[in-house]
This record gives structure tokens, sequence and C-alpha cells, in this order.
DNA sequence: CTGAAAGCGCTTACAG
DNA sequence: CTGAAAGCGCTTACAG
């Protein structure tokens, strides 16, 4: 079904059905008489006409193509965040291709270029890396692009307040009473890792706490890097630690797992604390504290964001707010 | 950068830039001499030519685009198998859309016109429902289309052997020493809980067990799922078994915490095992018995099935072989 | 071996 | 209010 045979059914010419299709769906302003304009409304619902979108953006230059570049998919993290940007992009009439780029520059370079040989009309790039040569370079080229889940200083980003996350766990166990603590931090290229890092250390200092050098043992965001994170963190540390901050869910469960192998029971000798609250957290044998961060809303954010750039405007990077659920795992 | 550009720059035509372009890398039979062809596949990578997708589309008819639409891509065991397919479909110069169905048939029907709209040139489902009227329609209206992750018989499915995968835990669970035990069986729409369930359970009658009626708890492939399935098991058979089988990692781990909250030893006082391996299962605090399925596997199969499809070509559906992994939960 | 033309399906200024 | 033309960037059968 092509305009062409759209508007020979109607006996009207193709521009005719085109402008009608195009104009507000209920101001036919300039268009057609309000009368054609109905009727070519009608049929193209009837057979189902669907504007054929290659051939549209081969004459508008634009394909309403999203490209979406993350570190995996299989991170549940990334895919709740992708779920709130197909929301949103479907909304305005937007599809978006996701690629993983395992956190990888060469991969990241990679997939760049073949969503832009796909003439995406922007990207949203949820694996910045904060010394990465990429972005400043795409930002050069004048590629549109906005990030989320992390930050970097120049760039508009859609993330959590991680550095408000970090407080929340410092405020928390503090306030239980803890006095040795020890942070899993994650990677030291993730604005994640390093904001909820610092966010928890500076309040923790603020309190009159102290951490030493190695109650920070930077990590891999999964359960193996948080298993090993924590065998470190129980190896090194003169005064074994109270309490456990991981800057991740997964690295998380990977300590309670730790633990567990030298005989501490989670919560009683030691107590875990999470960030995102993946569904999971809730759901484990020992339920975990964890910092909610509002994943789907970062994503549909990035995507409005973009659409602003798209739009030539200028945008402001968000940090939407975190909230603490304490549970077992340090109740 | 466009054809006409780059053919001037040459000093050729157009089409011949084209014809060289199209011609495998080394053989330009017919399409130039060898030498004017290497001069334009110089230029060409010198210049970063790629030809724009939209306009070869609208000429060739083929937008290289496929369509993939799972019950959510959070859940970890569909980002696995779509990790699979973007692997698979790069590869052959394929993108992929992929949307969440949330497993509800307005939603599936919804998205499949979305991705036809948008001139996919097939699609795969990793939502099928056994009991679906879509697919037939779609078969009928002659979309092309594999599924994958679920079969439905009299389509090319790509799969788990989800019955074998059954058998594996009955054998095991038998051995142990097993003789009372119970099935949380997931959504009996979705063929991985219908066969994983059935294979487990012929399997035991086979061995000479016997599973009472309320022994198979249909369930959410969910950890809300798998807690209220234990709940209704602990609460509704006569005699308590001594090991439970889920047909999902997930709803595993549901049940581990429901087990825990009722006093009950995972492994000591119940063994659990669970399907898919996630790499969560290793690494729980209790590592949890899991049925590997070759998930990145069954993503690349689709998609070497669907180019098949595409090819006019006829397919054979392909059940891939699980591994059972032992580990403390039912040791 | 290479050029020239036609046409994929659409949109959009321009006439009338 | 509506038609007709031009053109987006490509590919491909057809000449020569």
């Amino acid at each position: 079904m092509t305009l062409k045979v759209l508007a020979s059914q109607l006996g009207v010419h193709p521009s005719t059905v085109s402008r009608v299709l195009h104009a507000g769906p209920r101001g036919a302003r300039g268009a057609a008489s309000s009368e054609t304009a109905q009727r070519i409304r009608d049929m193209a619902r009837q057979l189902g006409y669907t504007p054929d979108p290659q051939a549209s953006s081969l004459r508008t230059r634009r394909t309403h193509l999203l490209g979406v570049i993350v570190p995996r998919l299989s991170d549940l993290v990334l895919a709740l965040m992708y779920e709130g940007i197909e929301e949103a992009a479907a909304l305005s009439g937007h599809s978006t291709f996701v690629m993983n780029s395992h956190d990888d520059e060469r991969e990241q370079r990679r997939k760049t270029e073949v969503m832009l040989a796909r003439r995406v009309d922007g990207l949203i790039f949820g694996d910045a890396h904060l010394d990465g040569r990429l972005l400043p370079e795409l930002a050069g080229r004048g590629v549109p692009f906005v990030l989320m889940n992390r930050r970097v200083p120049g760039f508009p980003s859609a993330t959590c307040d991680d550095v408000r996350g970090g407080e929340l766990v410092a405020d928390h166990l503090w306030a239980a009473g803890h006095r040795d603590v020890a942070v899993i931090a994650g990677e030291p290229f993730a604005s994640t890792a390093v904001d909820r890092t610092s966010g928890f250390t500076a309040r923790w200092r603020e309190l009159g706490g102290h951490i030493p050098a190695d109650g920070v043992v930077w990590s891999g965001f999964d359960t193996a890097g948080g298993r090993e994170a924590a065998e470190k963190i129980l190896q090194t540390n003169a005064t074994r630690p109270t309490a456990l901050f991981a800057v991740n869910d997964f690295a998380a469960i990977g300590a309670m797992g730790t633990l567990r192998s030298h005989g501490l029971g989670v919560g009683q000798d030691m107590a875990v604390v999470g960030f995102n609250d993946t569904s999971l957290a809730a759901e484990l044998p020992i339920p975990l504290s964890s910092v909610r961060s509002p994943l789907q809303e970062i994503g549909r954010t990035a995507v409005h964001m973009l659409r602003e750039v798209l739009d030539g405007q200028d945008v402001e990077s968000v940090r939407l707010e975190p909230t603490l659920f304490v549970r077992e795992s340090s109740a």
C-alpha cells in the first residue's frame, strides 16, 4: 500500500494525501478541504496505510531512529533504563537500536560508527567513561548525543544523584552504630562508582568517621567483582569492618557469598548495603538493603533530553533522587 | 558524503561506483576494470563513505532490519538471548529493534505492527504463547518470522531442549534419594514451562516415582512467582516434599526466600534446583543447582534461521542441549 | 568496461 | 483548495 495507490483509489493527487496525513489530526488547514481531508483519513485507516519510513526519511533527512549504547543489556540496571527509553521513544514515534559495548573503548567506537552508518538522528550512551576520548571527539564532529546512567562533566546526562545515594548509606550505617566500614567501589572509570563512593566517604568523614586506605576497594560491578572485593577486604583490613557498602546490588550479592564462606552472618556479623534496588534485592534469602535509583525514569529522561538536543535546544543535566530501603542485611 | 560526490571526486559515473562497491571485495568482475575498482575502493575508504541505508532499501526493498519481541528485556534470560541476536545480526549486516510485550497479547500485536510499519525484513518472537492467535495470523499474511526461547508447534523455533532439561533434574533428584518432590512450573502458556515440567514429571514416573496433583504449581517466572508457589506447596501438600524443581532460576530464588522464612535450610531440609543457570545461580550465598541452557546460542541460531526463511528456504526447528550443574542447594 | 536513465516512496515549495 | 514537479541517495537492467 503506497501513497500513489491510496491516492488513485481516492481520485486525488498523492501530494494532497501526503499533505493531509501530515497536518494535525484535526487541522487540515491549507492541506485540503475538510471534506476531502476526512475522506483521505478514512481511506488511509481502512486500508491500513502507513508511510514508508525509509522513503520519508530519504526526503526529510530525519530517520526517527535513536541509537543506544550500553555496557551490556544483560545487566539488569541497563535493561531497566532501556525499558524507559523504549517507552518514551515509542511515544514520540522514534525507534531505537541498542548495542552492547562491554565497556570497551574499541567496541564503543565501533558500535557508534555502526549506528551513524544507519543514520540515527542521535545517540544515548549508557557506558560513558570519565576519561574516554570518544565523547569529545563526537561532540567535535557535531554528532547529537546525551548520556544516561553515567555522567561526564561537559556533556548533558540523565543520572541518579549518586553522590546523594552514597550519603544516604553513610547516614544509615552511622546511625546504626557502625564505625568500621568498607566500600566495594566499582569501576573507577564510571561516575556511578566514583560518585557513590565519594558521597559515602565524604559524608562518613563529616560524621566524624574514618575510612582506612584499604577500606575502599575498586571492583567489577558483577557478583564476581563483589566476591573478590569482599575477599580482599577481609584479608587486608587491620580491623575487620562491621559494615560493607557495595555500589551495586550484584556486587553486594557476591560479597554476601564471600561472607557466608567465611562463616560470617550477613546482617548479624556484618551489615551489607547495595545500590539500585534491583527486584532481586528484596527477594533474596536475606533481603538486601539497597538504594533505589529510578532506572526507567532515567531512561525516559534521556530520551526527552535527546529530543531537545535534536531540536537545537540547550539542555541541562538531570540528577534524579534516590531512596534508601533498609532491610534485614543491615537492620 | 554521497555516491554522487564520491563519483565526481573520482571522475566516474555514480553507477560505476555503486557497482564496484557491491561486487565482492576482490572480484570486480564486470563492474569496472580492476584498476578503476581499486581507485574507487581506496577513495571510498579514505572519505569514509557508507551508503545511505534508507536510500538503498528504498531501491532494493530490503531494509536489513530485524524486529525482536520479547516478554521483557529486563529478564536476564531474554537479555542474554538478545546478546546472541545482536552479535549474529551484526555479522550479517542486519540491525535489530527490540521491544517488550510483557507477555500481553495486545502488546504483542501492537509491537508487531510497529515493527512492520518500520518495514523490518523479518521478526523474531521470544514471547510466543502456545494458544496465541497472533502467529497463525501473521503466517497467513506472509510475514516472515521465527521463534526463539519458546516453541509453538507448526512454526520454526530455536529453543533449549526443555524436555531433556526436565529429565536431567528428575534423574539427579531421584539419584540423590529424593522421593517426594514438587515443581514450580511457570506459566502454562509458555512451552518452556510446559516442556520442563512434563520432561521432569514423565521421567519421574518412569523412575517409579509419584507426584501428587498439588505437587505441580503454575507460577510467574520471577522471584515473586517462586515465592508464592513455594508458599502454596508448603501449605497444601499432605507430605512435605524434600526437593523443589523451579523451571526458572528467579522463581527458585524466590522459593529459597520462602523456605528460609519457614526456617527450612536450603540444601539441608529441602533441595532446590533452578533452570537457565543465570550468572547469579553459582554466586548466591547458597549456590543454586541449575540447568544451563545455551542462551546466546539460541539467539544466534534464531538469526540464522530467520535469514534462511528470508532466503526462501525451509527451516527445521532446533533444540539445543542443556547441561545440569549440581551445587550446594541440592548436593 | 562504463555511462545514462529510470524509479523505489515519499515530501514540499510552487503554481494556478 | 489541489495538482504537478523536483529531488532525497541509491541500484540495476540496458546500451554502447
